[in-house]
RNA sequence: GGGCCCAUAGCUUAGCCUGGUUGGAGCGCCCGGCUGAUAACCGGGAGGUCAGGUGUUCGAAUCACCUUGGGCCCA
């Protein structure tokens, strides 16, 4: 059965606030994103992974950046068909809930949490996470994104613990988890230590203080060294210099006082004025290796027992390394226990590090009584006091310097030696950057320099953490140094403290206790916690549920597509994949799009401290959901920075009002006429379409061609400004401007409904193409269109015809587009409103074929410009109302013929001015002057052309223009009656007034104006939609407006006459449109009742009804027809139009058009037709003289009398059925396409072609010249500058075409290849011999590939029949492979 | 200090890969139009040292190098 479809007129105003509730609402209610995703179950897997973002609790404008990029390609991919995953991830553990729980429970260091209890501590934790990951739930789905909220993918879960459990377990089994003492950055206030990913940089104040080391063999001399750390100097065991830099021992003075230090040669004046010495002088040079072994007595030797104690060849020596810089002095402090490089130096020297802090940052009983238990920072002013006491303080300042800070807390880090839980990224290093190679990254250098780079410098990553809220460590220690590393929940049962169902976080899986296998004893799991950043890196294979699950992970990892921001290439393509090559030996994704960030609307990255933020939810509630959406991916490529701005929403919003206006104003008609597009098929309407409507189709397919192609290039943006320039440009600045009259044309018209069909498939195509960007407002206009899925976002994506684009259409279109600009503007300057007609347009082009396009178009250009005539110059011709005059030159005459200057002036300017153009073009002009024959040179004279009064001229890209503004009487009378229809129009609206009703119009106005009203009356009346029109002195009405038009008064006044509902209430009676509604109710019916109470004869007589409907109607009331139905309408009678053109529509060429033709000829039966004769048929206008063949040889066949056989169902159908009535099936004939001419010529006749691909076109040149050196003719086109080539290659005289845009002689535009065709086949026909093309990947850029190859095939086709060589040149890799292919099978032969 | 990216009108941007006519748009501003899409819409105008410099080239917004400023990542 064959449904119904009712569009649904859209709300008057676009409100996106309610409508993305409403629509959220319909989602819920219709369960539509279940079904979506059963829909596609059946489809080929597409794995997305979401990276998880950190819960928060609230969504900022880069989360929903990202979240909006997922959400388009997860709709997009769907909308294709694929079954995709969708699961959402969180990132739930780590400090920064921690330390919100801390501030919130109000404890401040791991002391009072302990006391506070771990237990209550990670409990509290952990509804943090829960209430603030659904918190953002809730924002996400405001902004529509259709993930699977109810099934997240938590890294707290256990299945989730366990895949990390797993991974680390991979790791050890593979050696590549180890357990190392180190230095390493922490966090004193965390207490505990931070790998690089967790520092962030910002400027600190910190002492910046000179220290002087005293040689212990001459007490008097020190080596300086600088510092910012001073509280690391107690644990200083060494000093460092560069042993290829040259120092030397400065005494410096001041009054009463002299210091000796040893510094870097080239630093003693910038030392000398740090302390305000007076001089110095230069005791010594010495070369850096001859420091190394210099001993000298450490500043803290007397308070740190360690430094006493401590043994080692290099202990408070200088030592050599090339670290060292040549700033500050030169020298450097060595502590291996606070530093990384000093570590390394430690243990190169035999220096065990020693490290008297601890992770608080406090000093341990290892510096000695003096500064245990102090702070490092609060130790610091001491430690300078001590120095100075004991001179050793050179200078004391402060510097302020970029320096490492908690990822959280802010405070700065220090580093320390520690035991620490590396793996170890070093030894798989290599294979990372191999897997990156292979992983597709948008943008390209995402991958291949960034994520390379930082990859380059990877160090090992240290996983283990001193705190409470994170995926516990799965490593259990035996003290007899056994270590066993769980990888499965399975591997614990039976261990003492286990039960199946327990909570893995600590402090509970702290309490299970395993049985060493090799001592007996008990095995303790080490109370460390995981790296946060490790949680997400096992996302891939964690969140289906491996390694308990397989089948998911084995059907579907690794992951076809992630996205995520920039900052990501450390953070999360990293991690994952370290872990995915840890575990699997590979990348865990295929292809990352990288993103940029929101920043501010000034470029600043957004921060609560700033107090930059804008809100996400703020947007949504201003603009909409679909607004942020559209503005966040059309205003940047998807991996720039976008800086934020309100007003760049508000724009999208606009253009979606557009788009919502469009639709409301298609689906205002639709729905009045109840366009049914189940029954108004693309087929049906196809004879039908107008110039505007393919030139529509053109353009919608070429929109579904690119959006789909710059989604799959991830080029987001270039889709979404393809379709905001599609809706602005195309669908509602052109083409519904160019409609609207249609809409309003005779009901039933077979025009109007093409442009129905036409808008509603432009609007169904923008709807789907914009379904996954903006969800909300597509689903409401999708389901307005009466779509016939539960949701737009159920569709199939649509697939573009490219046959159905016509190129030259689209020219010609976009030139009427440019005349009607020009006239415009034209307009404007004059100073004529659009609304009154000028009185015609001259067009002049120079060529043919735009001529012949403009014709086509020239109802759109009259209609558009309004303009009542348009005249046309053929090419070559000069406008025959243009007047040529001469201007005699005065000057030049008077030089040679001075006393007859005047007298030639004058009778110049007496003879026809064309006739002296043309005699000087074609030789010379003389005059007869006195009997004396004078001649006019060509610089005696100039010409000018003078137009007719009123017009003036101006150009356009094609050619001139001549508008005419002269204003006549019925172009007055027109204007007013437009001026006066849209106060009118004006006044209506005012009174909000439905579209549908009537109004009675009363004016008043002077002699001239109602002179012209009377004009009018009629064509004013049936646009306001008013029943009565009175001229009157003093009008009367419900609104009576006083206007002034072109300095005359006029008064209208308007009132309503109610009618709306009557007319409602009949158009709901079958058969009854609104038309034949507004007859009756102009014939005085009001309602049903009236109606049924009429004879048959009254309504036919006042709705000009056919009896047929009538007799629907009379069966709705219920009444007996009076008349028998008979089948077939007998063949004599006269019939009614609507009765016998459907017989008329089934003969072959037969279209609505000359049906009617064929009617209103008088030919209203069936028998009279049969009559007819050839001759006959011919007086009907517009019928040719193949439709007259069909319809005489349908007739003769016995078309209208015989039943045919549906070729659908098979049963029988009689002459007059449309359509099956079985089935349904159109019966109309094919339309027959006109026959493809075959533009090949066939046979090849001994000239060959050749493609030569080179990056470089010297071979080819050469080729050329080897050519023309046997003394063949050449031609060559070519992109580079002809005067090089010519002497580069000694061409001589050969004929160079040069491809550029820069218009100078010998230059052809790349874009004008039918010039360069005509070119090279004259040359070809003339001298057959060889043509160079160098420059193809030029004509490609510039022209689309298949003209090129079309143009391609004819330069063939033309070398082959005239036995010459062509040429041409190409960098095979600015094309694709595609595109290499088929030029090549195009040429007889390829180099 | 290093790596990557970015810089075009007051703001947001196209053009840059593949050099070539007068550097296109949108917003905002100014002026006008339309009024059967209308809390809309349309047209016109003004507005540019293409961040700065140097180089390559017959020719540079476009290619190269440097500088400055911004973002991300690192030291």
């Amino acid at each position: 059965m064959v449904g119904t479809a009712m569009i649904k007129q859209v709300q008057g105003s676009y409100n996106p606030s309610e409508l993305e509730i409403a629509v959220q609402a319909y989602w819920a209610e219709t369960d539509s994103y279940r079904k979506t995703k059963e829909s596609r179950a059946k489809g080929p897997d597409f794995y997305f992974v979401d990276g998880p973002p950190y819960t928060t609790g609230y969504i900022h404008l880069g989360t929903a950046m990202n979240k909006t990029i997922k959400d388009i390609m997860v709709r997009f991919k769907r909308m294709q068909k694929f079954n995709v995953t969708d699961t959402p991830g969180y990132d739930m553990h780590g400090l920064p809930i921690e330390v919100k729980v801390e501030k919130s429970i109000g404890v401040k260091n791991k002391k009072e949490i302990e006391e506070y209890g771990i237990d209550r501590f990670v409990g509290t934790c952990k509804s943090f996470a829960l209430d603030f990951q659904k918190k953002m739930n809730k924002d996400f789905k405001e902004l529509g994104v259709w993930f699977d909220w109810d099934n997240p993918y938590l890294t707290i879960s256990p299945g989730y613990i366990e895949a990390a459990w797993w991974t680390l377990k991979r790791a050890f089994d593979k050696g590549l988890l180890v357990k190392a003492n180190r230095v390493l950055p922490g966090c004193p206030r965390c207490e505990t230590a931070l790998a690089e990913a967790e520092i962030n940089y910002s400027d600190e104040k910190d002492p910046s203080i000179y220290v002087k080391f005293k040689l212990k063999d001459d007490p008097k001399v020190s080596l300086l060294i600088w510092t910012t750390t001073p509280w690391t100097l107690p644990a200083n065991l060494a000093v460092a210099a560069h042993p290829d830099f040259d120092y030397i021992k400065v005494r410096y003075r001041r009054i009463g006082e002299t210091d000796t230090v040893i510094i870097l040669k080239g630093l003693e004046e910038e030392i000398k004025g740090l302390g305000g010495w007076e001089k110095y002088e230069v005791l010594q040079e010495i070369q850096g290796d001859d420091l190394v072994g210099m001993e000298y007595v450490t500043p803290f030797i007397d308070e740190v027992p360690y430094q006493s104690t401590a043994s080692g060849k290099w202990l408070h020596r200088v030592i050599p390394s090339k670290t060292v810089e040549a700033s500050n002095t030169g020298l450097v402090h060595i502590a291996p226990g606070h530093g990384p490089e000093d570590f390394d130096l430690g243990k190169e020297f035999g220096l065990e590090p020693f490290c008297p802090v601890d992770e608080a940052g406090l000093f341990t009983q290892l510096v000695g009584h003096k500064y245990i238990g102090m702070h490092i920072k609060k130790a610091n002013p001491e430690l300078i006091k001590d120095l100075e006491a004991k001179d050793r303080l050179f200078f004391n300042g402060v510097i302020e310097h970029r320096f490492g800070h908690c990822w959280r807390c802010n405070s700065p880090i220090i580093f320390r030696t520690t035991d620490q839980w590396f793996l170890r990224i070093t030894q798989v290093k290599n294979q990372m950057l191999e897997e990156i190679e292979k992983v597709r990254w948008t943008p390209d250098w995402a991958g291949s320099s960034r994520e390379y780079d930082w990859t380059m410098n990877a160090r090992d990553w240290c996983i283990s953490r001193q705190r409470y809220w994170g995926i516990p460590i799965p490593i259990w220690t035996c003290d007899c140094g056994e270590i066993k590393v769980v990888g499965l929940t399975d591997e614990l049962q039976g261990a003492e403290g286990y039960h199946p169902d327990m909570e893995l976080h600590r402090p509970w899986i702290d309490q299970v206790k395993l049985p060493c296998p090799k001592c007996g004893e008990q095995m303790s799991r080490i109370p460390d916690v995981l790296d946060v950043w490790f949680d997400s890196a096992v996302a891939s294979w964690a969140q289906l549920g491996f390694p308990k699950k397989r089948e998911a992970f084995e059907r579907l990892w690794p992951a076809k597509f992630i996205v995520e921001a920039h900052d990501q290439t450390r953070g999360w393509f990293y991690s994952q994949l370290a872990a995915g090559i840890i575990a699997f030996g590979r990348a865990p994704y295929e292809s990352v799009l990288m993103h940029g960030w929101m920043l501010d609307s000034h470029g600043q990255p957004m921060s609560k401290s700033k107090g930059n933020v804008v809100e996400p939810g703020k947007v949504i509630k201003e603009y909409g959901a679909d607004a942020l959406r559209f503005y966040l991916i059309k205003t940047s490529a998807p991996w720039e920075d976008i800086p934020f701005q309100m007003e760049g929403v508000k724009n999208a919003r606009k253009t979606l009002n557009v788009f919502w206006n469009v639709v409301n104003f298609a689906t205002t008609y639709m729905a009045i006429d109840k366009f049914d597009p189940t029954k108004v098929t693309r087929e049906g309407v196809r004879p039908h379409l107008q110039q505007e409507d393919i030139w529509l189709i053109s353009m919608t397919e070429k929109l579904k061609n690119e959006v789909t192609r710059q989604i799959n290039a991830l080029e987001l943006h270039k889709a979404g400004r393809a379709i905001e320039n599609y809706i602005l440009e195309d669908l509602s600045r052109w083409y519904v401007r160019l409609i609207r009259d249609r809409m309003w044309d005779e009901e039933g018209d077979s025009g109007k409904l093409a442009a129905y069909r036409t808008l509603y498939d432009a609007i169904m195509d923008t709807a789907l193409l914009m379904a996954p960007i903006c969800p909300h407002l597509t689903e409401e206009v999708y389901r307005h269109l009466d779509g016939e899925k539960i949701t737009v976002h159920m569709m199939d994506w649509p697939s573009s015809d490219l046959t159905r684009v016509d190129e030259r259409l689209e020219k010609a279109m976009s030139l009427v587009q440019e005349i009607v600009e020009t006239v415009t503007k034209e307009r404007q300057l004059k100073n004529v409103k659009l609304r009154w007609p000028m009185k015609r347009i001259v067009i002049k082009v120079e060529n043919n074929d735009t001529l012949m396009a403009l014709r086509s178009m020239e109802d759109i250009l009259r209609s558009q410009t309004n303009v009542k005539q348009v005249e046309y110059v053929s090419p070559g011709e000069e406008w025959a109302e243009t007047v040529l005059n001469v201007v005699p030159n005065p000057l030049a005459i008077g030089k040679v013929y001075r006393q007859w200057a005047s007298k030639i002036a004058v009778l110049l300017q007496s003879r026809p001015a064309n006739l002296i153009k043309e005699s000087m073009q074609r030789g010379e002009y003389s005059l007869g002057i006195e009997g004396q024959l004078v001649k006019i040179e060509p610089n005696m004279v100039s010409f000018t052309i003078s137009l007719p009064k009123d017009v003036y001229a101006t150009s356009f890209s094609a050619g001139e223009l001549y508008l005419d503004f002269e204003i006549t009487r019925e172009i007055e009378a027109e204007g007013f009656s437009r001026e006066i229809t849209r106060r009118i129009q004006q006044t209506r609206k005012e009174m909000k007034l439905d579209v549908e009703e009537f109004v009675k119009v009363e004016i008043s106005a002077e002699a001239k104006v109602s002179e012209f009203l009377k004009m009018w009356k009629t064509h004013i009346m049936s646009e306001v939609r008013s029943k009565s029109m009175e001229l009157v002195l003093e009008p009367q009405g419900e609104i009576v407006t006083k206007w002034k038009i072109e300095g005359e008064n006029v008064e209208i006044g308007v009132t309503s006459m109610n009618l709306k509902d009557s007319i409602k209430e009949l158009a709901d009676i079958p058969a009854i449109t609104t038309k034949i509604a507004e007859a009756l109710v102009g014939a005085g019916v009001r309602s049903a009742t009236d109606l049924k109470l009429m004879s048959e004869e009254q309504i036919e007589e006042c709705t000009n009804m056919s009896k047929a409907d009538v007799r629907k109607v009379l069966h709705y009331f219920d009444r007996t027809p009076e008349m028998n139905k008979t089948v077939p309408a007998s063949l004599g009678k006269s019939m009614e139009k609507a009765d016998i053109i459907p017989y008329l529509l089934r003969i072959p060429r037969m279209n609505e058009l000359k049906a009617e033709m064929l009617y209103d000829a008088g030919y209203d039966s069936i028998e009279k037709l049969q009559n007819a004769d050839r001759n006959e048929f011919k007086s009907v206008p517009g019928l040719g003289s193949k439709t007259i063949d069909e319809i005489i040889k349908y007739i003769n066949d016995g078309g209208f009398e015989r039943c045919t056989i549906c070729s659908n169902c098979k049963r029988e159908v009689t002459a007059g059925d449309l359509k099956c009535p079985s089935c349904g099936t159109s019966l109309l004939s094919e339309v027959e396409d006109e026959a493809e001419i075959d533009s090949k010529v066939q046979g090849l006749q001994g000239g060959y072609s050749y493609l030569i691909k080179d990056d470089r076109s010297d071979r080819s040149y050469q080729l050329f010249i080897e050519q023309l050196n046997k003394g063949t003719k050449g031609f060559c086109v070519t992109r580079n500058y002809p005067l090089k080539i010519r002497s580069k290659y000694e061409m001589n005289d050969t004929p160079i075409i040069w491809l550029s845009n820069v218009g100078k002689e010998d230059s052809l535009r790349p874009k004008d290849l039918e010039k360069l065709s005509y070119s090279l086949e004259q040359f070809l026909n003339k001298e057959k011999g060889v043509v160079l093309l160098d420059g193809l990947e030029y004509l490609i850029t510039n022209n689309n590939f298949l003209t090129v190859l079309r143009f391609v095939q004819s330069l063939r086709d033309q070398v082959a029949i005239n036995n010459s060589i062509m040429l041409m040149v190409l960098n095979p890799s600015t094309l694709d492979a595609n595109e290499l292919t088929l030029l090549e099978k195009e040429v007889d032969s390829a180099l």
